[in-house]
RNA sequence: CGGAGUGUGGCUCAGUCUGGUAGAGCACCGCGUUCGGGACGCGGGGGUCGCAGGUUCGAAUCCUGCCACUCCGACCA
């Protein structure tokens, strides 16, 4: 992409109401565009890096088993009344009248609409055990939205359903989920601990909220330090295998929300030394609810023993636009985003100082073909800004790499490679910036 | 939902107390000089001062009502 046909409206100035650092930086890099109190249109440049989280979340959960599909945003009232929600629900569920008067709503979460799905086509115990899952905006009218996309109203989420002949079989997709949700969050370089949440109405332990440790999150939370540097476990992971001794290690150690803190328990499993007392940004949560939603929905199959089981669910989700806030949270400076590479809304910008000389337009034209080719997904900053603002720009909007060719450079055949995260520069010959870069 | 604030050009804000021709910086357009970490000169465009009523010769400014947004708290399957 070329700056100067690009849309990136960059501001100097931070809009009056943001309040924490990643609001602040989606804004000033003209990522988010706020069009109501939590409702947010997508520039560009935040578009692309929601569709880079988006993609990971779909690549891990497409990994683990689960099935996608896309419902829609807006629901039947009736739907809800047949599980008892749609009295309960409250203000937070924004309800819409149709022009035939007939009560809708925008969905804040779908069991009630996978269960009606699922009951619609499956009868058997031999189509189980079932994942669906999908990746769609959600509206909640939030009481109080706050922090730009970290608590919007309408939000971007991934939410998947498990459906299970048995608790113990519900336990295994609950665990692939689980391991899932390891993976997914640290391939955005992010640390997000497992913890100990409020349990559905059947009990036990299975709910747990995925919490990325950072001064502005919204709850505290009280762990074991050791949480912090355990292995996560590879891309090569097999999900039919027994992954108790994966979910074990992660969970039985001390951590927990203030919500379901126990300061007894947390003393005396956790040494003093080891324990963190911290804030956190919740990005995943797993439910396991049982029969909740598929007894009150009448979803049943036939079991192997010809009997009628309403299947075992859980429910798994991720606040996929939230995470934007939560990277950024985890990886900035005074001056900027620090993209990890895997979200990075493009892989290098390139800086031609001069543009119009002919010598710089040469050699950034050949690195942006070969950038292009080599799909790093360069964006070209052909701009006739000075250069101190085009450093700016690319500080501010982090990509991981910085390619700056200059009048000087150009004359002794060289370029300078900069990488954002450690502020690293050196001054090579374009060919081997190209190759440190990877193409 | 309780409490507290703020609405003036795309952004940050002054002007409101004490009514009298709507301002500054940044951004934007033109010309020129510049050019390796947010340049400079000259010229220029852009605002029903959140909305509606009222008071007044005259309202961004005073009064009433409404709306939007923000912050603190409560809430957050």
């Amino acid at each position: 992409m070329r700056l100067s046909r690009y849309f990136l409206p960059v501001l100097k100035n931070t809009p009056a109401e943001a309040q924490i650092v990643s609001h602040r930086l989606m804004l000033r890099a003209g990522m988010l565009r706020q069009e109501a109190a939590g409702i947010y249109a997508w520039l560009p440049l935040g578009h692309r890096v929601l569709r880079k989280v988006e993609q990971i979340v779909r690549e891990e959960m497409d990994r683990a088993g689960a099935v996608e599909l896309l419902m829609p945003t807006l629901q039947l009232a009736d739907l809800w009344r047949e599980s008892g929600r749609y009295d309960a629900y409250g203000a937070e569920m924004l309800r819409i009248t149709d022009r035939h008067e007939r009560e809708m709503l925008y969905g804040p979460t779908n069991e009630e609409m996978i269960t009606e799905i699922f009951r619609a086509y499956t009868k058997s115990y031999k189509a189980l055990p079932l994942n669906l899952y999908h990746i769609q905006w959600k509206f909640r009218d939030e009481q109080r939205p706050r922090f730009g996309v970290m608590r919007g109203r309408e939000f971007l989420m991934k939410d998947a359903y498990s459906f299970d002949i048995d608790e113990a079989e519900g336990r295994k997709s609950y665990d692939r989920m689980f391991v899932a949700y390891l993976r997914t969050f640290s391939r955005m370089g992010l640390k997000a601990i497992p913890m100990r949440a409020e349990t559905g109405p059947i009990g036990g332990d299975l709910s747990h909220e995925f919490i990325v440790l950072a001064q502005t999150g919204e709850s505290a939370v009280f762990l074991d330090k050791r949480y912090l540097d355990l292995p996560i476990p590879g891309a090569d992971i097999d999900y039919q295998s027994d992954l108790t001794p994966i979910v074990d290690e992660w969970t039985h150690r001390y951590a927990a929300t203030e919500d379901v803190h126990d300061t007894a328990r947390y003393e005396a499993e956790t040494p003093e030394y080891q324990r963190i007392t911290a804030r956190g940004i919740e990005v995943g949560q797993t439910f396991f609810f049982g029969d909740k939603y598929s007894r009150a929905m009448n979803a049943s199959v036939q079991g192997p023993d010809g009997a009628e089981h309403f299947p075992q669910m859980g429910s798994y989700g991720v606040g996929v636009s939230r995470l934007l806030g939560a990277i950024i949270e985890a990886s900035h400076d005074e001056v900027g985003i620090i993209w990890p590479d895997t979200v990075a809304p493009f892989g290098v910008g390139i800086v031609n100082l001069r543009p119009g000389d002919a010598a710089c337009d040469s050699v950034c034209e050949s690195a942006y073909a070969a950038l292009t080719s080599a799909g790093r997904e360069p964006l070209l900053d052909d701009t006739d800004d000075r250069p101190g603002g085009k450093f700016a720009t690319m500080d501010l909007i982090g990509l991981p790499w910085q390619l700056i060719v200059g009048p000087r450079g150009v004359a002794e055949g060289t370029v300078e490679l900069k990488r954002r995260a450690t502020g690293e520069r050196q001054t090579l010959s374009l060919d081997a910036a190209l190759k440190a870069i990877g193409a």
